[in-house]
DNA sequence: GTCTATAGGAAGATAGAC
DNA sequence: GTCTATCTTCCTATAGAC
């Protein structure tokens, strides 16, 4: 994939965020990117495609922004909920993806992959700091909760604060200290 | 509200929920609800005085579908986990409502209010059943997981029996029969 | 590979009759 | 209140030059 491509992909995620799916206008991508449309359209054929490259796109941001080998595991999810723009950017972009794959059959695989690889990686997490724990019941539930934290923080229905602090107790509750 | 707004307004929802809010057509819902377009900009004026009155619809509805004082707790939450046509289209316009909500800054306070009195229902299912639980906190995080394990199961990550198993072991969790 | 210019079509919205 | 017919706008996509 060529720098261009994933300039390209990089600005329609910020579009993405920004708008949402829905409100993706390859127009104005174009304008973010600081290309023509025609280029586009070069690049990636049609607006289904250019929009199946994107939200692999974000997956594999997501992969790169969770690689965190011996980071604590509260970290690792409360860095979930965190008001800077890398994070916005990337949790709704996210929730955009899952919200589309709800009507779009192509998109179900590579975001079940990518679920996969973020509830295994703070499994392991888990595995290590809390031998004892069903790891994978946990890792599932948690990131579950954090999906549906977020959407609501998202969404305006409830305060970053009190977002964290609901995850804070779960994980407490979760994995208690022996 | 007369009952052709209401007609029209189920057929919206039924339309949401089977293709998303971005693929709700005017024309297409005109089809569904068996009036001609022009019918619809007469009752709503425009597109997104449809789509508000439609999402405000939802909420209704899920207050409605909700309702339910004396039910059992695990009934209350597990019925939002079924693949039935009612909770299909339910959940699927909910998830709809919450992610255009992320975009939609008029959409925000009627989908918290909404949030807020279904959150409030669960409290008090709580505190009926376990008096000495923090009952606003486990409200808010088992709501929250519905959310999340419900998105996850409607986009294909999670197959309904382990979203369901999920949230069980979550609820058994929160709330230890002492 | 990249642009400008524009074709073509889909969808929102309205006029006017009944 | 409701319809048919149509206008208009917006947006995807392509043609053709560089």
């Amino acid at each position: 994939m060529s720098e261009r491509q994933k300039s390209i992909l990089d600005a329609a995620v910020r579009v993405i965020a920004r708008t949402g799916v829905r409100g993706l206008r390859v127009e104005q991508l174009a304008a973010e990117a600081g290309i023509s449309t025609a280029l586009i359209y070069y690049h990636f054929g049609d607006r289904a495609g250019l929009l199946r490259r994107t939200l692999e796109h974000i997956n594999d941001r997501a992969a790169d922004y969770t690689q965190s080998t011996g980071v604590e595991l509260d970290l690792l999810l409360l860095q979930e909920l965190q008001d800077t723009e890398a994070v916005r950017v990337n949790s709704t972009a996210w929730g955009e993806l899952r919200a589309t794959a709800v009507f779009n059959e192509e998109l179900r695989e590579p975001l079940a992959d990518s679920t996969r690889v973020w509830v295994a990686e703070i499994a392991d997490a888990i595995r290590r700091a809390h031998p004892d724990a069903p790891a994978t019941d946990v890792a599932e539930r948690l990131t579950a909760l954090v999906e549906g934290l977020s959407e609501r923080w998202l969404s305006g229905s409830i305060t970053l604060d009190r977002a964290r602090d609901l995850l804070r107790g779960a994980i407490a509750l979760e994995l208690p200290d022996r």
